[in-house]
DNA sequence: TTGGCTGGGAATGAAG
DNA sequence: ACTTCATTCCCAGCCA
């Protein structure tokens, strides 16, 4: 229980930092280890029954999602909490974010109103970490 | 014509 | 210091 005071002080940093480590974990910016994305976050919503009528995959087409016209500002503010910005989130401000997609082809523009598309790679990681998830 | 979506440049921020 | 991804702002084009 005799420790010099240095050692004691460098527990104390140690402690402070998985503390401040474990606080992010529970507000969620941490997915596996990694940065949470906006694609993570947005797969979480559509794997959600409850958030079927904010946006949905459209039957019938691989990887295809749709926002809701009424409820789509209702996604990016609950993506807004989650980073903790310091200015609310606006369906106008993530789908800036979404269009950053199109570069590293993770997610594409379908030519109808409000609906997205995963990229295949994208999804089948996804879907792999979300087996990870539920064992 | 107008409002809602879309597209993207550019500067800034957050974090590793 | 440099990169990556996201945020913020802003302007312009399209179309029902």
């Amino acid at each position: 229980m005799n420790m010099p005071q240095s050692y004691q002080t460098d527990l104390e940093v140690i402690l402070e930092f998985l503390e401040e480590h474990c606080r992010q974990e529970t507000r969620g910016q941490w997915e596996n280890g990694k940065k949470l994305r906006l694609f993570h976050f947005l797969f979480e919503m559509l794997e959600d029954p409850g958030m079927a009528h904010c946006l949905s995959w459209v039957p019938a087409s691989v990887g295809v999602f749709r926002f809701s016209s009424t409820y789509k500002e209702h996604v990016a503010a609950l993506w807004g909490q989650r980073k903790g910005n310091r200015r609310p989130m606006t369906y106008q401000k993530m789908s800036r974010a979404l269009r950053n997609y199109t570069r590293s082809g993770e997610i594409i523009k379908v030519r109808k109103k409000l609906t997205y598309q995963f990229s295949g790679a994208t999804l089948t990681t996804l879907r792999s970490q979300q087996r990870m998830k539920n064992t």
